[in-house]
DNA sequence: ACGAAAAAGGAAACCGGTGTCAAAACGATT
DNA sequence: AATCGTTTTGACACCGGTTTCCTTTTTCGT
């Protein structure tokens, strides 16, 4: 019997069913080998004396932990936290634990840091954030290190397998249908940082809608910000300036579509009555603001669990592409367009 | 020599510098019956090779993980996050990594949980947030499974080991001091919920400033929310209603206060002009509401990195206590109170 | 210079699992 | 019943450190 106040092991498993350790081991990773009977009655000693395997040392025997880690550049604090919780979902009731690693993409020294945090805690596997997702020399350091990884993208960035995917681009193309529909025709963009791939995800969709509609997008219609909150009130304003008879406005995330609000306010312009504002991600700011943002949310926290499930449980699932619906929360930002004076 | 493509082992390192393997293990741990002669020699030898120690295989002998562990309860996502910085800080390139857990305290099985949780990972320490750093159960069973544990809290919850202390109690008093010199009288209190420490030592902060100034608080001029965006309307509304006169709203965080901004607009009435409302965070909201808000921040991140190092390495500070002063971000939704009449 | 105590070093066992490979058990044939 | 080819199972080394226990060397007082 194990020594009471220490955690049973398999060598206690192994002489309560009279078995080698081995048979016991075999039993955990559910080896197909196995008679039957024989692992009926090593569950059984299992269940008996609520044995668990230590993950420390099958970390050391495998040469790889029972981490999966998740590597992010902020992208908003938010969309981190429901990733983690997503990603716990899939992972609660396993050995498996989240380990967190804030990194900057701005860094030359991002990868060799990667490389060095990976080869020290030896991770399961990674999941990767936008932005740092979109970078492929990441993915393939993980692929040299052995690393499993699952990116998390808006665009088909790598194969099904390591990939879980947003519908960006759709998702804004209805965005823009549903402005036309209510009769806005100048309609201005923020468009997101070049290099981000789900900026340009979602410009492509404002642009083909538009042209789909017949709708002209002037350059000056159109002005760039960095996802930040005042880039978002510095591209608003430029736009205003220059398209002062634009009644709709659509930011590529919500944080400088904040930053439309806070531009129009200072400008004296009403939102919506005279400008309607739309955002993206559906991030508390948008809730809060006032007049509470419309926005299009996609599912962070069930893309996490999938991504999560690809690591862990590859066989379940894991090889099917995973495309994940956003959809529209309909708030008070957008109205029609005011009458022409 | 190590095969190359695999990392150098402590036998790599005793076999070049001529000594054991225990001797090697004895330089990494520290060991103070070393000479020094030897003690360099080795050094020199693991900084050559580039020798960093297996976590995985010191966590199987020592039975202790490298791993801290973040418990929250989701106070906030920047919160959470910024600690969650905070504590890199304190590890970056030590053999720590930081693994999450969300937990829920309002199930009944989180202190189980929580333990199966230790007892599994049997990491090295854990950092508790509020809300559930303030339970007193969680350090006892932190105690008990042999897991270090420092708890972030606004009271003196704990020994100075195991603490790091913010003042908002302090805070809130000089908070209000700045409303009475700006000339308001009637100033509200929107508290947080019953249970949160923090909640209670705003509202103390908050009495005995207004007591030392003479100032009345009637009943009807304070009001109870959960810390939500939406109780804060509602307390809001509630506060408004009994005592249309204030002119001042201090509300215990950042989202109630973003709250009492939304309630104010319903009822027409103007921020700063008419009522000034002051949060407690600085969390992203408010700088992103309009106005901006003037609101109190401590210094998260820093206070994590110092939560972080007094388990990580106690010898360096760690008994000594640790209360990292908050500071007025001022902003604009503070204003002196509109002329009577 | 001598003996005792302190410091340094080493061999081997151990932490709790997994991999390799050979032995044992089994079933089907002859 | 003996033989052969498969399954099943177990003995033993190993993952990369730490620990125990003991021997050898230093250091120091006298």
């Amino acid at each position: 019997m194990s020594k009471s106040g220490s955690a049973p092991t398999i060598n206690d498993v192994a002489r309560i069913a009279g078995v080698s350790k081995k048979t016991v081991s075999r039993v955990i990773n559910r080896s197909p080998l196995l008679k039957d009977a024989t692992r009926q009655k090593v569950e059984k000693v299992i269940a008996e004396i609520g044995y668990i395997p230590n993950p420390q040392a099958r970390a050391l025997a495998l040469r790889r932990n029972f981490l999966l880690g998740l590597l992010h550049d902020n992208p908003n604090a938010q969309t981190v936290l429901n990733f983690q919780e997503g990603v716990l979902d899939a992972i609660r009731d396993t050995e498996f634990a989240l380990v967190v690693r804030p990194v900057d993409r701005h860094s030359p020294d991002m990868l060799e840091d990667i490389r060095s945090f990976l080869e020290l805690q030896r991770l399961y596997g990674v999941l990767l954030l936008p932005p740092i997702s979109e970078n492929d020399e990441l993915a393939q350091l993980c692929r040299e290190m052995g690393c499993g990884y699952v990116r998390m993208g808006s665009a088909a960035l790598d194969e099904a397998e390591h990939l879980v995917q947003s519908n960006d681009r759709e998702m804004v193309e209805s965005v823009i249908d549903y402005l036309v529909e209510l009769g806005h025709r100048r309609i201005g963009l923020i468009e997101g940082p070049t290099g981000f791939r789900s900026a340009a995800e979602r410009r492509e969709g404002f642009l083909s809608a538009m042209k789909r509609h017949g709708l002209d997008v002037p350059d000056s219609a159109t002005a760039q910000g960095t996802y930040r909150f005042n880039s978002g009130v510095e591209a608003t304003n430029k736009l205003l300036k220059a398209e002062p008879r634009i009644t709709a406005l659509f930011a590529s995330n919500d944080e400088m579509a904040a930053g439309a609000y806070h531009a129009a306010r200072e400008r004296g312009i009403e939102v919506p009555g005279q400008l309607s504002i739309l955002g993206f991600d559906n991030s508390p700011i948008a809730a809060h603001i006032w007049p509470p943002m419309t926005t299009v949310g996609w599912p962070i926290r069930e893309m996490a669990k999938a991504a999560a499930l690809k690591l862990v449980d590859p066989g379940s699932d894991g090889a099917s592409p995973s495309c994940f619906p956003a959809r529209l929360v309909t708030r008070d930002s957008v109205a029609p367009p005011p009458k022409e004076g």
